[in-house]
DNA sequence: CAGTGTGAAAGTCTTCACAGCT
DNA sequence: AGCTGTGAAGACTTTCACACTG
């Protein structure tokens, strides 16, 4: 076996192509070709092409893409056929938006539940959801087979509460806190962080 | 002259390397080692080297980098060493949030307004922040001169806001809708969409 | 003939490894 | 000794360009 693995920079393509699809199957097209595509997502169509092939041959000679086939595939590929429930860690102002933002529920990933350490806000409900203590979350997440988290702490907290989380079998953090999480290699970190994006613009705003 | 230009990647990179300067800084360190540095961030030492002698040489042979020094100097390079006004498009969940945020403010940038459609909240008041009609928009932007934006209008309003806010001198947008931009190439557009690396991550939660 | 799938070429980015400085 | 700065090597990514197919 031991097949070579799918370089991760085309994985973090598929979504894209993902939405570009949906956006076309709602617009009532059912054939799409790589050109197409490259100019609605701003990228060259050899790329989409080199990176569909990874994962099959998926297009059909002389006409493009079946829109609606092509999008089931990929969901299938990103294992997006089905419902993930997510954990929230933190409600102050991100976890909050955070959890009521309904670009989660329409792609599939159900928040199904706030952690929070302040007694404050522990039992009150955000967006719908209950706010837990955050030392039952290990319970919590062994109960329900939770595998994904979003962590939207202060940094000082951010590196305890996440080795909490993958104690408990968190194995995809998607992490708000403004620091590198150091964590087991087999749990997936990705970081979002608008300061950042800020301080990489403002270089070429001499 | 048409000295090359360093890869945006690095540029990248250089907002990272000034928050784990600002960190050691804050621990009392006069004096970091890219290997050090290096271990913090996750990357390699050779990497952190690299990607500052685009800029100069910044180092001290054996013994490493001066923090505060190397600190001030990216600081400078990023063009952080005065305050940015930024406007934030979208009073909805995401961009009060996003103004609320205060992790900009002690990064200097100033968010100084709140721009929506939407009658019922024109005229209130979020996070301490004015919430404006978008139709004034180009005159706020022209009048205070600001150049940065933040996009937190939902993905059918975006991209006319976008060019609205391009039209009155809008130079870099960090983009929180879910599609692509097309707007002149003399604009920056970056973009946050936590559902894409949601779905980025799932692919290796098999 | 329009448009895919793909080797090969070109381009970009990272790591290596070491001369040279303190 | 300890560590930087950097060419050269290596790894990875994108683009090219065309044989092939419906």
């Amino acid at each position: 076996m031991s097949t070579k693995p799918v370089p991760d920079i085309v994985v973090a393509r598929l979504p894209l192509y993902l939405r570009a699809l949906t956006a076309m199957q709602s617009s009532g097209k059912t054939f799409v070709s790589s050109k197409e595509m490259a100019q609605w997502l701003g990228i060259s169509s050899a790329q989409i092409r080199k990176d569909l092939s990874h994962f099959g041959e998926f297009g059909k000679q002389g006409m493009g893409y079946a829109v609606s086939e092509l999008r089931e595939k990929l969901r299938r590929i990103l294992h997006l056929d089905r419902e993930w429930p997510i954990v929230v860690i933190g409600a102050g102002h991100i976890g909050s938006a955070v959890a009521a933002y309904p670009g989660f529920a329409s792609h599939g990933f159900r928040v199904c539940a706030l952690f929070d350490n302040d007694p404050a806000k522990i039992g009150t409900s955000i967006a719908g959801l209950c706010v837990h203590d955050v030392r039952t979350l290990p319970e919590f997440v062994r109960a329900h087979g939770v595998r994904l988290a979003m962590l939207a702490v202060p940094a000082e907290a951010a590196q305890s509460v996440a080795e909490l989380a993958v104690s408990a079998g968190i194995l995809a953090i998607l992490n708000y806190a403004p620091l590198n999480l150091m964590l087991p290699d087999h749990v997936r970190v990705e970081n979002i962080d608008p300061a950042l994006h800020l301080q990489h613009m403002t270089y070429y705003l001499g």
